[in-house]
DNA sequence: AGTTTATTGCAAGTAATTCGCATTTAGATT
DNA sequence: AATCTAAATGCGAATTACTTGCAATAAACT
């Protein structure tokens, strides 16, 4: 293949796809290679049927999710509780993000910037059970401006 | 209807429970009373089954799961994502705390004191679409000590 | 090209949550 | 205390979310 110019955190082309799958010891199959692709595409966080619709084409559940729970144990992606009855995911992204999320229509906004990493260290210093701490979730759930102009 | 979350002190006796169901504007039945005092008496988040289970007695399934939506709309319980495939919930608790969760044994543990809250003004600021955060969830997943001895 | 082994597709299965509706009950009203 | 009414319950069925077993297929290594 060509060799491709170095791409900006998280912009993968499809050779970075190929090498994220081989570094996980995954096989780059044409359907992985489209779901990281929908995913990659999306800003926001995906369900497994919503990626399921971005895929066009009619594709079996099974494989998605098998795929997301290998991708998840490698720390590809990370999973993001929207609360609505079901996961969404997201490819991880070094610049660590989170997200507004309206608690009535739903619409989400990502928020940057939170330092909680720096506070590692500390929470595991209080820790009885603890002794290693890899991943977070946070999320902030309120009224987006458009739903707070019509009363609830 | 639902109303806006009602935010109360969490020093529960018996008649501070119906109290908390009256200001939500919810009848205060024995079913309720034995679901909050489960509820209370337990110091981690809840799965509606887990609750079914302590409550004994069989108990429908519909009728937790209708109360913890409408204790949920008035902020006096708290969803807490685990990563089963499931929603837990617990007291909605004025000292905020979080929690450690192992992601090979599920254990949990508590932490507390995350001045988070202190950053709510800050995300608001740099937020486009968002006037209002009402809550917010932060877990953190990582490796308890005892699996933490036991190699993957 | 041939072999190995991970991955897929399908169909069935289980778990989690919701809905409709007839019946009951808490709490307000008289 | 008896009555009234809206809210809550119980039940069964429906829907949605996710998982599993297994035979067929395709990636990657030789």
């Amino acid at each position: 293949m060509d060799r491709m110019p170095i791409q900006v955190k998280n912009t993968f082309n499809p050779v970075e796809l190929r090498g994220l799958l081989r570094t996980g010891g995954l096989k780059a199959t044409r359907s992985r290679l489209a779901i990281l692709g929908v995913m990659r595409r999306t800003k926001h966080p995906l369900s497994p049927q919503e990626i399921i619709e971005r895929l066009g084409k009619s594709f079996d559940q099974a494989t998605i999710y098998r795929f997301i729970k290998k991708l998840q144990a490698r720390g590809i992606i990370r999973q993001i509780d929207l609360r609505h009855n079901h996961a969404h995911y997201e490819l991880f992204d070094l610049n660590d993000h989170h997200h507004l999320i309206c608690m009535r229509c739903g619409r989400i906004e990502d928020v940057s910037g939170c330092e909680i990493e720096d506070a590692y260290n500390a929470i595991l210093r209080s820790a009885k059970d603890f002794s290693e701490i890899r991943q977070h979730s946070l999320e902030f759930y309120g009224i987006c401006r458009n739903c707070g102009k019509h009363k609830a």
